[in-house]
DNA sequence: GATAAAGTATACATATATGTGAACAGTGTC
DNA sequence: GACACTGTTCACATATATGTATACTTTATC
């Protein structure tokens, strides 16, 4: 088990509703721990993605843990501020 | 040159705006080209996917030409209409 | 246990994506 | 030309993501 998986399995401890949207197949639950692993793979701390990303580092918790839903270009921009790019595919 | 690049092509000699944001790498742009191929190759008009999602036909004809930013939710919903699913990866 | 750094949670304001319906345009068929 | 089908564009209303600031929590270090 890696660590993505070993986050996923203490947010869904922590809480029913992770657990309950995240079995039902709802995978967007999956960006924000996507989104986390990159950053600390990248050695950022939040609050210097958000000034990278000219926020505040409460946005960037919210979206590593509560983003339900978001933005395309959110995505992008967090993804380059990483210095990484978004790859997208309807398959 | 396939059918979305010919696409590509149309919408940059008809649109500059679309062209010039297409070159300088917002590829976020393609997302709408994308769908339409997709949805194309499903054989679904733009009514059938409107109505697999409960919305207007207009809605799905400004996400495919207009689609500057959506929602990622859109997006997954979108695919799902056309029984495929949306792949993510930040590389 | 005091302090600092990192992250989380909340509330409100603002920006913007989407819903919705109508009018219009393009295309093909008769 | 009339008609039906498909797609586009527009305007307005609504829903919701994000900006922003503050307070709180957690963790580590001393």
């Amino acid at each position: 088990m890696d660590d993505l998986d070993k986050y996923i399995e203490k947010r869904k401890s922590k809480s029913p509703k992770f657990a309950q949207n995240y079995e039902k197949g709802y995978e967007q639950f999956k960006i924000g721990a996507l989104l986390k692993e990159a950053r600390l793979e990248a050695g950022l701390t939040q609050e210097q993605v958000a000034n990278k990303l000219k926020t505040g580092k409460s946005a960037i918790s919210r979206i590593e843990n509560h983003a339900e839903d978001i933005r395309l270009s959110t995505l992008v921009n967090y993804a380059q501020a990483l210095g990484k790019s978004l790859k997208l595919e309807v398959a």
